[in-house]
DNA sequence: TTGAAAGCGATACCAA
DNA sequence: TTGGTATCGCTTTCAA
C-alpha cells in the first residue's frame, strides 16, 4: 500500500492515481464540497489506496484555522482538576478536535501560553486555571479565536464563562447541615482560594443569612493558610488549639474537606458523631471507604459540552453577548452528613 | 501597537518595516541564522513594533516537522496517571514545545489517535497507555517520528521505553516485609493489569524465590477481578470470605492498595496490627492520614525527563538501538509497614 | 461539477 | 551576510 516515495502522500498524488485534479480531492474530504458521487468515489478509492491523510499544517495555515484547541490547567495533582480535564479531553475528541494542553503556574505563564496557542491558530481557549489576562483576550479576538472561562469568572465581553451553580450547592449544603440539627457551623476555605471557592463561600454566608438568621450570626470562617489536603488538615488542628468548635461545616472542595475532617480525626473527633461535614467536587476519593464524604458533585462532563458549545456557537458569530452558563449541581450523601433522619444532635445523645 | 491590517502580522509585514527581506526576518528567529548584528537589531525592534508572531502552522508545513508533542493518556482519574502527565507537561513545555494531548480507551482509538498526531507533523509520540501498534508505529518511522512508552515495553525496533525500576522495587518491598517478620506474604493484582503490574508481580515473585524460598513457596497471589479502588476493596472482601490470611502483601498500584486497606479495615483489620501493606505510585493520597501507606515511589520528574531525552536524540539520530530506561525507584516507609525494629509479631505478640 | 491558478506564511537553497 | 525564489500541501475563488 506504501507509495515508494520518501515523503507523505499528497493531495496531488491521490489526484492523479484517480484521474481528476487536486481541487476534487479536497472537496472530497470537505463538508461542503460540490463532488459528483462518481468523481468522490474514484478519490476515495485512490486515497484508500495510497493510505492519503489530509496535512493538517497545510489545511489549517490555508484556512487560518487549525482543528485544535488550547486548554489551560494547573494542579493536575488535584483530582477535581484531572477529572475536568479528563472531560474536556473527550469533548474535545469526540468533537473531531485535537486538545493542546498547557499547564500553568502564574500570570506571565498563561500570557506566553495562550500566545502560543494563537501561533498555532486554534479553534478556541478553554480557561481552567487563572484569570485570562485582557490583553491577551484582545489579541485571541483579533484572532477571531473564542475563548471560555471555567469556574471562573470576569466582565470581559466576548468572553464565555461556565461555572457550576454555587448558589443552589450552598443551599442544599446548608438545609442538610440545618436539616441535621447543627448549630454551629462553621464555612472552609484556603485563604488565596480560586474565584469558585470564594463565590461558594459568599454563596453560603447569603443563604444561611436568608434563611437561619441566628446560624448565620454564629458562622464560623475558617481560613486555611495553605492549600488542598494538608491545608484543611491544619486548619483542624488550629481549629483544636484555638478551642473553636462547630457541630457542622461546609468546605470549598474535596481536598481542603478530606484533609479537614483527617485533622480532627488526629484529635479523636470524627464525622458523622462528632460533627457533620460537607465537601465540594464529588472526586472519587470522597466516595472511598476511609472518607465517605457528603459532597457537592460537579457535573464535568455537563461542564465540558458546554465550554465546547460556548465555543462552536461563538466561532460562528463573534459578536454574540457574552454568556453565563451555569451548571447544575447535586448533593451526594453519604456518612459525614448522612440521611436528615439521623440527625448530629440525636447522635450526641446516644 | 497593532497594524490596522485585519490580519495577522508576518515575517513580509516586519521586512518591510526594517527594510529587509523577508529571508532576514526568519533568519532572526532561526538557530543557526546568520545574520548581522545589525540586520538582527533592525528586525527585533520592527517585530517587538509589530508584535510580530511565527505561524507555527506555515513553519510547521516547510519544515515538516511541528513543536508538537503527542501525549496518550488513559484513566486520568487514576492519580499516578495524572501525576505522570503532569511531569510530562512540564518538561515539554520547558524544552519549547506543546503537548497534543490525547485520551484514549482502547486499540482502535490509539490508532487513530496516532495517525492525527502524524497529520500535525508532531515532534514526538509518547504513549502511557496501550500498546503501540506495530503498523502505527512504522507509519511514524516512515515519517521519522520518535516513539517512547513509559512504562510498558515491546520487542518493537526503534522505539524506545522508559520505566520503573521493578526488580529493585521488588526487592525492597521483599526485603521490608521479610524483615518486619511477615510469614504469609500476598501479592496483588489486577486481572487484567498493565505491563507495569505484570512485571512489578513478576519481580516479585522470583526475588521471593531466591532470597526467601520458603515465603515463595507460601506467597498468594490475590488477583482482583475489577481495577482500581474499588478493586482492591473488593479483593480484600473476597479474601476474607474465602477465609485466606496473609500478613505482609505487597500491590501493584496505589490504588489497588488503598482499597484492599480499607476492605480489611471494614472486617475489623488493620496495618500495621493485623498485617503490613506496600503500595506502589506513591500518590499523594497514600500519604494521607487515613492511609499512610508505606509505597514503592516512582520517579515522575526523572521518567518526563527520559522519556523527552529519548525523543530529542532519536530526532537527531533515527537509526539508534533501541533502549530500555530504567528509572530509580525508592522505598517510603509509613505507617502500614514501619521501621524494621517496628515487626509484625512483636504487634501480634501484645 | 470541474480544473487552473492564486494564495496561506515561513524556510532554505542559491547566487551575488 | 544578504535577497530572490521555489517549495511545503492544501483551500478556494474563478471560469469554463
Amino acid at each position: 500500500m506504501k507509495s515508494t516515495k520518501q515523503s507523505a502522500v499528497t493531495a496531488q498524488d491521490v489526484a492523479d492515481l484517480a484521474g481528476v485534479s487536486r481541487a476534487a480531492v479536497s472537496r472530497t474530504f470537505t463538508k461542503n464540497g460540490s463532488v459528483s458521487t462518481e468523481t468522490r468515489e474514484k478519490v476515495e478509492k485512490a486515497a484508500a489506496q495510497l493510505g492519503y491523510q489530509i496535512n493538517f499544517l497545510a489545511q489549517g495555515l490555508n484556512r487560518k484555522r487549525s482543528m485544535l484547541i488550547g486548554v489551560v490547567v494547573a494542579r493536575l495533582s488535584d483530582p477535581f482538576r484531572s477529572q475536568l480535564l479528563e472531560g474536556l479531553l473527550n469533548e474535545i475528541q469526540a468533537r473531531g478536535y485535537q486538545a493542546l494542553v498547557t499547564e500553568v503556574g502564574n500570570a506571565e505563564e498563561l500570557e506566553a501560553t495562550i500566545r502560543r496557542f494563537t501561533q498555532f491558530r486554534v479553534s478556541g481557549v478553554i480557561v481552567t486555571s487563572g484569570q485570562p489576562p485582557i490583553d491577551l483576550i484582545k489579541e485571541c479576538i483579533h484572532f477571531n479565536i473564542p475563548v471560555v472561562g471555567i469556574n471562573r469568572y470576569a466582565a470581559i465581553p466576548n468572553v464565555d464563562f461556565v461555572c457550576s451553580d454555587n448558589v443552589t450547592g450552598a443551599q442544599l449544603a446548608a438545609q442538610q447541615l440545618i436539616k441535621s440539627g447543627c448549630k454551629s457551623i462553621g464555612w472552609l476555605n484556603y485563604q488565596y482560594s480560586t474565584w469558585g471557592g470564594i463565590t461558594r463561600g459568599e454563596a453560603f454566608s447569603q443563604v444561611l443569612q436568608a434563611t437561619e438568621p441566628w446560624c448565620y450570626q454564629q458562622l464560623v470562617t475558617i481560613c486555611a493558610q495553605e492549600d488542598g489536603y494538608e491545608g484543611g488538615r491544619k486548619a483542624a488542628h488550629e481549629m483544636h488549639k484555638n478551642g473553636l468548635k462547630v457541630d457542622g461545616i461546609y468546605c470549598a472542595n474535596a481536598l481542603l474537606a478530606c484533609g479537614f475532617l483527617d485533622g480532627m480525626r488526629e484529635h479523636g473527633m470524627d464525622a458523622p458523631n462528632d460533627f457533620h461535614i460537607i465537601g465540594f467536587d464529588d472526586t472519587p476519593q470522597t466516595a472511598q471507604y476511609s472518607y465517605r464524604l457528603s459532597t457537592i458533585r460537579q457535573d464535568v462532563i455537563e461542564t465540558a459540552k458546554r465550554a465546547l458549545w460556548c465555543l462552536e456557537s461563538r466561532a460562528q458569530d463573534a459578536s454574540l453577548l457574552q454568556r453565563l452558563e451555569v451548571v447544575p449541581v447535586s448533593l451526594v450523601l453519604r456518612n459525614t452528613s448522612p440521611e436528615s433522619s439521623y440527625s448530629v444532635t440525636q447522635l450526641k445523645d446516644k
